[in-house]
DNA sequence: ATAATTAACTATAACGTTATAGCTAACAAA
DNA sequence: TTTGTTAGCTATAACGTTATAGTTAATTAT
């Protein structure tokens, strides 16, 4: 086992003090050519690196950020910490994920434990528990410390940082539309409940959707799935309740705000011997795995988790280095776009 | 904006010593019970927290572990990450993420950059480029160091270090006897190219299950993907491949080392109207969100990544808190299950 | 009354850096 | 000769902690 070796014991080893090791490894032209050179052979010799916690403590900025996520085992938002992980080493900085469990007690946990030096700054989308019970004085004492913050997806608006999020409502609407142009008046839409402001946006959406063609929406066409951190409870829940409304109401489309219960509702149908689109069409919120390969593949809307990502790293960096200054937020919005496959 | 209080801060206000302060927090007796008291009231009052970057530096311990993987957008990877994020935080350890793209060269720069104090400790899974070349310095180095390092799935013998695998070779014998014991003769691999170790044992396992009932392979039935990074080359290389051999092959059953690679083929032969599973079946391994939405759902081997991930958090930490000798290197075998669905 | 003990605190060094200021000898200018 | 300048190096403080080794003054023992 070789130790790292130190400033100070290059320093003792030549018989200079720390400082001169210092500056020299600087190149710094205080210190004459000669010595300079012998110390930086001398460094290299024994594969000298200097010890990040320190210079850390001296500069006050650890060159990482924070990323505090509600799920890692999702497609969206693992696409989303890929593209900041990306951006974030290229400009030099780490990246340290905490996941909050969509528990709020473990979302505040995390944010105290990054915020007591660890990071720069952070990067997270709010659990669902946070957003149910609206308390965000965990993000708001962050920011007070002067550790900026950026909130992508899952947002809330008056909160003192950058923000980037998609056009839920928009996306929500258009695809709706689509489905109304061809000719399907039925929409189902599956959405989660009311306090998850993605969901609540689309939902709006649909609503306007059918608003602007005259259609009057019906209650029974509205599920809300119960929150179940996407356990078989959530899904078998989903599953009555679909096959409810399927028998007593004339479905000839799907409009599903999650792969998930896009996926699950495809099962359902097919269960019931229902052609998909024949009889009713699919769309749904979140382009990922699971539409591509079920069969039929289902046509999306894509959130665009890679340029999120990269744009909340943005952000974020930007305030870091002083790019942008501290007291000026954004929200950037990213257009969705339809994807179409075989659902529609 | 309000800076964080440090200890030298509330010496001054309180006219005390630093240590004096230090020493009353940490509840000392040294101190007397008024002065204790009254310290401890200002810190709370003042939120007071110590910054964990000077702790960092004092204890030459982080608290905080590496995991280095190939990809994040994996459906494997991010449950072993899920699950050492989760191991890690119940036992007080920070989790940094980064992502190696299945290169050498981030893998190294990767590794250096963590190695240089930020972290105790690293869990990783090595990139197909480096298992390609053989050369595993970085990971030398960074033992040598004197961090441990845990390996997990992607495993390399010869390293002095704690190491996490499934029994592959064991389990894709199983499956492949599994579908002979179904009648199924001409059985198809699909499989990675020979660098990676798991896709390695995995082939090694159907060619002993063929040895064990008498079947002669026929290389026309193995399929190497040439590797692309997941990329749409990747795929449509596996889908040219594919029709090839159904074309001149009695194909009956499929054996794929990943869910990609079968949900692919289900793709193929879907439209080339095969039915699954009753013209030819199919068992992939990893047990993802693929296999579980397809359609017919595709019966896979689990690799328990969540085991895999406390495993390996397990062995890591233990070895940072000294409960387990540093010289003193497990391979921990981890049983692979069969998930018998629709396509088997 | 003197020494020993103890309670309650403080000073210092150290973790590994870097930036600022300070020092010394050599040489140049006046 | 005296002062000034410069090259080349060193000392010190600081970032925020904690552990170790002091330092007092008061109390107790002898």
């Amino acid at each position: 086992m070789i130790k790292r070796i130190t400033l100070k014991e290059i320093a003792n080893e030549l018989n200079v003090s720390i400082s001169t090791v210092s500056k020299s490894l600087k190149d710094s032209h205080e210190i004459g050519i000669e010595t300079r050179e012998k110390i930086k052979a001398f460094a290299k010799a024994h594969n000298y690196r200097p010890n990040n916690i320190a210079l850390s403590l001296k500069n006050r900025k650890t060159k990482t950020i924070g990323v505090i996520i509600p799920e890692i085992v999702h497609h969206f938002f693992s696409i989303v910490i890929n593209s900041i992980e990306k951006f974030s080493t290229e400009n030099g900085y780490n990246v340290i994920i905490a996941v909050s469990n969509e528990s709020f007690e473990k979302e505040v946990l995390n944010m105290e434990t990054l915020a007591n030096g660890q990071i720069d700054g952070i990067i997270m989308s709010i659990a669902k528990e946070t957003l149910r019970k609206q308390d965000f004085h965990h993000i708001k004492e962050t920011i007070d410390l002067g550790i900026p913050v950026v909130l992508f997806d899952r947002v809330i608006s008056d909160l003192k940082c950058d923000k980037v999020i998609v056009n839920d409502k928009q996306a929500a609407k258009e695809a709706t539309q689509t489905l109304i142009d061809d000719n399907r008046k039925k929409i189902l839409l599956i959405t989660s409940e009311d306090y998850v402001s993605v969901g609540n946006l689309r939902t709006e959406g649909y609503l306007e959707a059918l608003k602007d063609n005259g259609i009057i929406p019906n209650s029974d066409l509205i599920i809300k799935v119960k929150d179940n951190r996407g356990s078989q409870l959530e899904m078998s829940y989903l599953e009555n309740e679909l096959e409810k409304v399927l028998k007593s109401n004339k479905v000839d489309a799907i409009l599903g705000v999650n792969e998930i219960y896009a996926g699950e509702a495809l099962k359902v149908l097919k269960k019931n011997n229902i052609s998909v689109p024949k009889e009713i069409s699919i769309i749904s919120f979140t382009d990922g795995v699971i539409s591509r390969y079920s069969s039929p593949s289902l046509s999306t809307i894509s959130q665009h988790g890679e340029i999120m990502g990269e744009r909340s790293a943005k952000l974020l960096i930007n305030k870091l280095t002083g790019r942008t200054d501290s007291n000026d937020f954004k929200t950037e919005i990213i257009n969705c776009s339809l994807i179409k496959r075989e659902s529609s």
